[in-house]
DNA sequence: ACTCCATTAGAA
DNA sequence: TCTAATGGAGTA
């Protein structure tokens, strides 16, 4: 490498390939497309594709990539020079800036955007640590594919993995089954093979299971954790060693599945209802998307795995690009718990003098206290603290109890918030039953009050029906549990917060099913189920007196299909509803938001008017911006929603992103949000 | 933020 | 008819 000159005027071409594309760091639409820049000879040994730059670009310097090396710009006017390699680190591969440049267009969004979320800050400090060692392959024999015997697809699955084929498959995975061990047998399988896994799961205490799981297989050196926990220079570590190529096997959360890990062979999303895997940040991809759009791109197979099944998963079965790997009926029978469902129409709700002093259903009450006697824990799955406000009497305090069971009663937030602010139906926690007719059993007031209620609150109650039975809290404000051990004792978790139990809780109970069906939110069925069936994945088997215990209607399909334990049926149902409303994954849909006349605009575009078939519903208006605030945008006032058969998918994004180029083109002040088969519409 | 270029006002 | 001033577009 020669010297900077002094001065730029003596500054020289490099002698071959002089021209470098770069992507800019620039947010605006119309900009969203590489820059040609000419390489000085000073920086051609490190001016590589994919390292970071400082470049001239309308008058101040901005960070960008340098894509590609090539002998001549396209571009007629005199090019600038690159003003300065950030560093040698060639830390965007081409199969990631494909990759981001994909998921921007499926989202209408912006590369830099899709960048910001793949490449990691830079650490220099950390970039000038030695490589760690290069990890070695894993042996043939340590493999173990006895769990995946389970699933009549599955040894075939594993197969192709160490084959290196790019299968696709839909997982469902049985009741209580070790998830992270068999992924972990994907993963090695494919690792022994001679390609690298890609593990996302949605969040912490997964990455941690799965980790320890891949290490049992393939050697803590082979396998890396990316999360966001791990604070700004050890994630840079780690995500160094990966585009170094010293790692075969990565485990992490949402942003992972960006992970430049070199030659894949598996991409594997874990339970891919939960919402963390939604990233909230433009342009709002989620993982599945992402690493579908990988595994086409660079021929990996792709694995789809949850207790429950997407509408979204299901549609990869039904459109045949993906085999679904499941138990038999008669496997999946004897693996589960006894489920019983009690409601309005079920006439099991509490009339023995104890179940009443117990304050809950005595089928609910009975379930818990054969598990405590067997010596196991009870799992007591409560919805998030603060959406479910309980009541009282507004004259006296005491709780609010319905007249049937005994529970306490509560509204759900939908119905709090509609019309006069008075407080709509009150129902039974416990039972569900409606209580229009409210009156205090203390003092006789009609008059309720809401409080918000807590999982703390909830395990106030049940510390009462099972008297000397030790009450522990997971989420909902307490600490998340990692794992219960084989103890008789209350766990009381919000979803998402339930922590296995060593050898299985005895019994589970899930409360307020009701009120989880009652959100005003078009994934509730799927998401009620989705967490029903997580629950209730951790009790034993039927066979060792595991029950569940799920305190909604039985004529509810949502419970029948935790009954009958049948995700799959659930998912083509919930596929089936959502085509006839409209919604994805059934069609393909973008929320356009912002401002009434830039939301006009949006749609008086000449893109979006020459796309034939697109619907348009709306706009309406809409109150605060129902978003998620990292967008410092402005009052969002108005949303149209935009509709097209699947197969119009990338001309919509097209058309919206060449709408968004207009508008910044046009140095539009109000922005516009545009958001793909949004996970929740306001 | 800065440059480039087109258009236009003003002076010779 | 030429030149300086102004503004809009594009950003290499």
């Amino acid at each position: 490498m020669t010297r900077a000159s002094r001065t730029r005027g003596e500054w020289r071409p490099a002698p071959a390939l002089s021209v470098a594309r770069v992507a800019v760091d620039v947010p605006l639409a119309h900009l969203d497309r590489p820059f040609d820049y000419r390489v000085p000879s000073h920086l051609d040994d490190e001016a590589v594709p994919g390292v970071r730059l400082r470049v001239r670009f309308a008058g101040r310097l901005v960070d960008g990539y340098l894509l590609e090396r090539v002998q001549e710009s396209g571009h007629g006017g005199r090019l600038a020079w690159i003003d300065r390699v950030v560093s040698p680190e060639p830390v965007l591969t081409a199969e990631v800036a494909a990759l981001c440049r994909a998921v921007a267009d499926r989202y209408a969004g912006l590369l830099c955007d899709v960048l910001r979320l793949a490449v990691p800050p830079r650490h220099a400090a950390v970039e000038a640590e030695p490589s760690p060692d290069v990890a070695v392959a894993p042996s043939l024999d340590a493999l173990d594919r006895s769990g995946w015997s389970r699933y009549p697809r599955g040894p075939a699955l594993l197969r192709a993995l160490e084959q290196g084929r790019a299968a696709h498959a839909v997982w469902q995975a049985l009741p209580g089954e070790a998830w992270a061990d068999r992924l972990a047998e994907a993963a090695a399988a494919t690792a022994a093979g001679g390609r690298s896994a890609l593990l996302v799961v949605p969040d912490q205490r997964d990455v941690d299971a799965l980790q320890a799981a891949c290490e049992a297989r393939i050697g803590a050196c082979g396998v890396v954790a990316l999360t966001a926990e791990l604070g700004p220079a050890e994630r840079y570590r780690r995500w160094l060693a990966v585009r170094r190529g010293a790692v075969r096997v990565v485990v992490g959360t949402r942003s992972a599945a960006f992970a430049p890990l070199h030659d894949l062979g598996l991409l594997v999303v874990w339970d891919d209802g939960d919402d963390l895997h939604a990233e909230p940040r433009a342009p709002y991809p989620h993982v599945r998307d992402v690493l579908m759009l990988r595994a086409h791109a660079v021929t990996a197979a792709l694995l789809v795995g949850g207790t429950a099944r997407t509408a979204e998963a299901h549609l990869l079965v039904e459109s045949g690009w993906a085999r679904e790997v499941v138990a038999d009926r008669a496997t999946v029978r004897a693996a589960m718990p006894r489920v019983i469902a009690i409601g309005e129409t079920d006439g099991q709700l509490a009339r023995d003098p104890q179940a009443r002093v117990a304050r809950m259903p005595s089928v609910a009450f009975e379930a818990g206290r054969a598990a405590l006697a067997a010596g196991r824990p009870v799992l007591v799955q409560v919805p998030r603290g603060g959406y479910l406000p309980w009541l009282a009497c507004a004259q006296c305090r005491e709780t609010a109890r319905c007249r049937h069971c005994a529970g306490p009663l509560a509204v759900p937030a939908a119905a709090q918030r509609g019309g006069d602010g008075s407080p709509g139906p009150a129902h039974c926690r416990w039972c569900g039953r409606a209580e229009p007719g409210f009156r205090c059993g203390a003092c006789g007031s009609r008059r309720l009050r809401a409080n918000v209620v807590g999982a703390r609150r909830t395990a106030e109650e049940l510390g009462r029906a099972f008297p000397g039975v030790p009450v522990r809290s997971s989420g909902g404000g307490a600490a998340v549990l990692d794992r219960i051990r084989a103890q008789p004792e209350l766990v009381v978790a919000t979803p998402g917060a339930e922590p296995p139990a060593d050898g299985g809780y005895g019994a589970a109970l899930l409360v307020d099913g009701w009120a989880m069906l009652a959100r005003p939110d078009l994934r509730v069925v799927e998401e009620t189920l989705r967490r029903w069936l997580a629950a209730a994945a951790l009790v034993v088997p039927h066979a060792e007196g595991g029950r569940v215990v799920v305190m909604a209607d039985s004529a509810l399909p949502t419970v029948q299909a935790l009954v009958r334990w049948d995700p799959a049926g659930h998912a083509a149902a919930e596929l089936r509803s959502r085509a006839e409303v409209g919604f994805p994954p059934a069609v393909r849909m973008a929320a356009v938001e912002g401002s009434a006349g830039a939301v006009a605009e949006v749609l008086a575009c000449g893109e979006l008017a020459r796309l034939a078939g697109v619907e348009v519903l709306g706009p309406v208006e809409i109150g605060a911006d129902p978003g998620t605030g990292v967008d410092p945008g402005v009052e969002v006032r108005e949303r149209a929603l935009l509709r097209v058969p699947r197969a119009q998918g990338r001309a919509l994004a097209a058309a919206l992103a060449a709408a968004q180029a207009a508008r910044t083109a046009r140095k539009a002040s109000d922005p516009v949000r545009v958001r793909v088969d949004p996970q929740e519409i306001g």
